[in-house]
DNA sequence: CAATATTGTTCGCTAAGCCTAACATTCTGG
DNA sequence: CCAGAATGTTAGGCTTAGCGAACAATATTG
């Protein structure tokens, strides 16, 4: 079976189960998902049973959630038409990296295997989209990420950004004014616990930049 | 409204009526959408029967099907959309004329107002899309398409070919190994009437071509 | 460790799009 | 100009994807 025989709502639960579990090993589970999608929890209820009758994923009643090969497959499948795409529309469109995450989300659904692997030649195979994020190959692998969340990297330490989630456009935004991309090079100064802020100083530059949770919690990075 | 505001099958049943009245005046019928949207005509009748409740055709039951000015103005930003994304396919990621009809048709519900003017400046503007059809302007415009098909067309003329229809992929392909494109002059030689053959020239070519009644009804040309 | 809070599931409903079968209307050709 | 053919519509049913309300199970915490 290929992916584009899924429906839409199938193909956005494979994809989100797979990304949840890309980075951390926070367990995902109904409520999660329906945060995520912006719909109720029995409407998740329902369409995971439905995965789960065609083998995508297991799932008992109140256990937990977890892909199958054939799942998994599928789920890998679309992470790199979202972030071909994502990439397609940044390096061919001009678009900024703080805009495509919603235009991608609709097309994944939309293009074809032939139009991806054209957009995937067209740029060269790219491994990585404009966040930083590995691009799985058309076979399903892909370099497996490494690194930390910036705010649980250790103080004093110098490391370079892998990866910046693409979750909030605005924080991109941030990030652009900043200077702060992926491959972009700094320096950790300290960690101020109760106040949630790490403090960091960008390669090349003189001043400290004070980030909040929610910025440093956005923010992937590995020992240079 | 927006367009895409408007769910898949009512752009569908827009676009398809304005198209079937682009190039001739042939009446509109519900079994003539069905026909070729691949539905049953109760279908039809029930998506045209929304379509009027929302202002966007004129239908009375048994009656002729028309587009209220609302209505045109969405069929038109449909097929902008549609023979922009075709002009990308071709233009930007090497895709055949041939293969383009079917990918934009999905397409055109997926890209957002943002997408298509990037394509738009990206590919500088184009009128024409691979196949001849003028693209419309943003606002709706569209140099009025002019010429008669080549069926009908006057024996003994030189004419320029101004489009050729995307409706057979296969019909396509073999007027690419003709040399036969938009823009393409040629010379009418004659038409066999019960053999439903015209014969032509191309401009600079020795030999006669036949094409039998499809290929020349898909055919548009203009006086030279 | 029981009571409560949280989380997940089932049930019954809606709306869109599609279908077939049955019925209504219009067209057409003796 | 009327009968049969062609075309269009209505009625009722199916599937998918969503919802809220009610119920079930699990987790948490006093």
């Amino acid at each position: 079976m290929l992916v584009t025989d899924l429906s839409n709502s199938a193909q956005d639960y494979l994809k989100l189960i797979w990304t949840a579990t890309e980075w951390s090993a926070t367990p995902i589970t109904v409520s999660s998902i329906a945060g995520r999608l912006g719909v109720r929890p029995p409407t998740v209820s329902d369409g995971i049973k439905k995965l789960a009758a065609q083998n995508l994923v297991t799932h008992a009643p109140y256990g937990s959630i977890e892909l199958t090969a054939e799942g998994r497959k599928h789920a890998v499948a679309m992470v790199r038409r979202h972030r071909l795409l994502e990439t397609f529309l940044v390096q061919s469109l001009g678009y900024g990296w703080d805009e495509v995450h919603e235009e991608a989300e609709i097309l994944e659904h939309a293009v074809s295997d032939k139009l991806i692997e054209r957009i995937d030649q067209c740029l060269g195979h790219p491994t990585r989209d404009p966040h930083g994020d590995p691009i799985p190959s058309p076979g399903g692998q892909q370099h497996q990420p490494t690194g930390t969340q910036l705010s649980v990297a250790e103080a004093g330490s110098t490391v370079t950004v892998t990866r910046i989630s693409d979750a909030d456009p605005e924080l991109l935004r941030y990030f652009t004014e900043l200077g702060l991309t992926p491959d972009t090079q700094l320096s950790i100064q300290e960690h101020r616990r109760f106040a949630d802020l790490t403090t960091i100083r960008l390669r090349g530059q003189e001043q400290n930049i004070d980030l909040g949770a929610s910025a440093s919690e956005a923010i992937w990075v590995v020992a240079v």
